[in-house]
DNA sequence: ACCTGAACACCGTTCAAGT
DNA sequence: ACCTGAACACCGTTCAAGT
């Protein structure tokens, strides 16, 4: 009997891991690049800091709490185009954050559920207030304003991402997006004819194109309604 | 011994449930009003049925499916209004779908994962676009506009909604509430300058006004927003 | 204070076997 | 064809006990 290799795996793995909060969101995001947020549960990320699930506890407070840091962590880089107006500015920045959501498999539904706000988020916030402001936009508009357009594009995202890692989340995106268009495609005349007749309209466009019409729109129709608080 | 009253118990729980699709969806539904969404498991409804949780898979592909069925079956009965202006009637039309989705814990993030094509979802589709082409919007922005409303609908009754049941989903929108004014107020002015000067109008507004804005927002920018297809 | 083994109370889904 | 017991491979979280 030879004896184990345990200096040599000891040197790939030093020491043993130092286990503070950080270095749990690490390896969460690591695991969730690799193989979906779904796949990044407690009791695997403790497997991979070769703990038991229970010592995690101690730095978080519950799997929610895990995915919300690991959501501000992930909008750290998000910054400002130099160049454009400030419309344009804007749908890029929204834009930037809708990658970040549609990137990583099952963040966007679990930020839709989690409300993170953590640095990162009120950092793109106070940036997407600024770029309507400086648009002239009213402040009251504005600040209901990102609301909207964060929520319809964490919202696109988790329509449009892939699922969380793997198939078996049930029913893929583009199964999905089979099952719609047959569904459209053979509406019923009687029971829905507008949208029988606009089968085509409904259906039309490249997801690219329909996401910066919906920004587009969403930022003219904030610049334009009154709020009516004072009724 | 006595024998067992199973001809009592009988009469309540006559014979033996017939075990269908439809039987299926009424007992999860029951279960989702109940305990919420969350606790409406395969292995759950299938003891509400007496029996074990592979006797569902004959009539249910998988969990995706049984809670797509759920959303399409409370929407049956949403209807348009007699009275109002198209918009009005609009904005009451997806108000109402809202609600459904605001009222059952669990349904909307749910709905958002699923995308559920069912007829009662193509109906009110139809109608949302019906209503954008009778107030003289092109029927091409209509039918992405119809998508739009419906998104932010969804995606803000999965916000808002109640947990999926009980409080051990994590944190519940009451404290989440809390923890978003805590950190807007606190905003440093130095990192978040715009926040911090506008944290008001950014906390500004009830549920009901916001919603009602963004509504009325989002039809306006859908109404006057030119599709880019043709550059 | 920090860490952990073990347990509690669950999941979805599949499969071989029954009727 | 329809139904099911049992199994497989997982979950989140807690708790008592250790260091």
């Amino acid at each position: 009997m030879t004896m184990p290799r345990q200096p040599q795996s000891r040197r790939n793995r030093p020491a043993k891991p130092p286990l503070s909060r950080q270095w749990i969101i690490d390896v969460t995001i690591e695991i969730m690049r690799r193989e979906g947020l779904k796949k990044a549960t407690m009791r695997r990320v403790a497997q991979e800091l070769d703990t038991g699930p229970a010592s995690l506890y101690v730095y978080i407070r519950n799997t929610t709490e895990l995915h919300a840091a690991v959501v501000d962590e992930l909008l750290r880089d998000l910054t400002v185009a130099k160049s454009g107006s400030w419309a344009e500015r804007l749908e890029r920045l929204v834009t930037d954050y809708r990658d970040v959501m549609w990137q990583n498999p099952g963040l966007a539904r679990s930020a839709l559920v989690i409300r993170p706000v953590g640095p990162n988020l009120l950092a793109l916030f106070d940036r997407m207030l600024g770029l309507f402001i400086e648009g002239g936009v009213a402040p009251d508009r504005a600040a209901w304003g990102v609301d909207l357009l964060l929520l319809s594009a964490t919202a696109t995202a988790a329509e449009h991402a892939p699922g969380d890692g793997d198939e078996d989340a049930g029913i893929e995106p583009a199964e999905q997006q089979n099952a719609i268009v047959l569904a459209v495609r053979t509406a019923d005349a009687a029971t829905t004819p507008y949208l029988a007749e606009h089968a085509d309209a409904v259906l039309a466009g490249r997801p690219e194109e329909r996401w910066s019409w919906s920004v587009r729109a969403q930022i003219a129709g904030i610049a334009t309604t009154a709020l009516t608080t004072d009724t």
